[in-house]
DNA sequence: CTGGGTGCAAAGTATTTGCATGAAC
DNA sequence: GTTCATGCAAATACTTTGCACCCAG
């Protein structure tokens, strides 16, 4: 069990409950997870635990900014940790998500000054195909 | 009717129904749309048009790229014509999705070096504040 | 203790499917 | 005439809600 989880959970007044810190220990060794693989992953050593919790906690998480959600194309809707800032890579063949540690500014700075709209956060999923399924092409 | 639209589906072995032509030119004039918007707003002229029938052309217009999908935060899906490229600016307090013809390249470029990948699309979505937003703040 | 969190079941939405009819080509 | 699209109704999938009980603080 993280000990960085109980922190953040704490900084925000949200109880640390075993579910939650489930659910965040699943979603950092996973990477990107959506609802049902939450779900079923955790269901395999907490088989109490109800759908229902982990749809209201991806809510509470989320607007905690612990949590961050991840809408590529063509994927079901896909949840991380909030930590750091980065893009995604999707495989068009494979469906494989990776992230990737890219600096956005010159984009929110195009961005801002073309919209003027003040730019606080960047979703880019750039969409592709990855070594592997390029070799097997 | 936009003659552009008919040639579009032509050119995909698609047939020209009133439908989808109709869908065609509200996504047009309206820019984005979720499924909803675009079955209210076509009943009104078109009472009889089905919900399954909106649903299944826009999973047949995706697959022939002349519609795209828009997944941005927090937004429901919404779908667009897939003429051009740009990315998406979304306004955090009133919800408004602009297009930004903005490009891409270089983001494109560095993201294929880093990843490996071979780059096809991007799917951008600044987040931040529109002007009229700001200043009534 | 107290308040927020959990689990269950039920309600509510959203989306897909099968099939008979109808329209495009 | 054939083929594909439509519209309806039913089935399925997804998400939210209400409430009684429980546990973290």
């Amino acid at each position: 069990m993280d000990i960085q989880f109980v922190k953040d959970l704490k900084a925000k007044n949200l109880k640390v409950t075993p579910q939650r810190v489930a659910m965040l220990n699943e979603i950092k060794e996973n990477g990107h997870m959506d609802v049902d693989e939450i779900y079923l992953k955790i269901k395999e050593f907490y088989p109490s635990i109800s759908l229902a919790t982990i749809y209201k906690n991806i809510i509470t998480l989320c607007e905690a900014n612990i949590l961050r959600e991840v809408k590529a194309p063509t994927q079901k809707q896909k949840y991380e940790l909030a930590c750091d800032k980065h893009i995604h890579v999707v495989c068009e063949k494979c469906g494989k998500l990776e992230d990737l540690k890219i600096d956005t500014k010159k984009l929110e700075k195009l961005t801002a000054t073309k919209s003027g709209y003040k730019i606080y956060d960047v979703s880019a999923v750039l969409i592709g195909i990855c070594p592997k399924c390029s070799e097997s092409m």
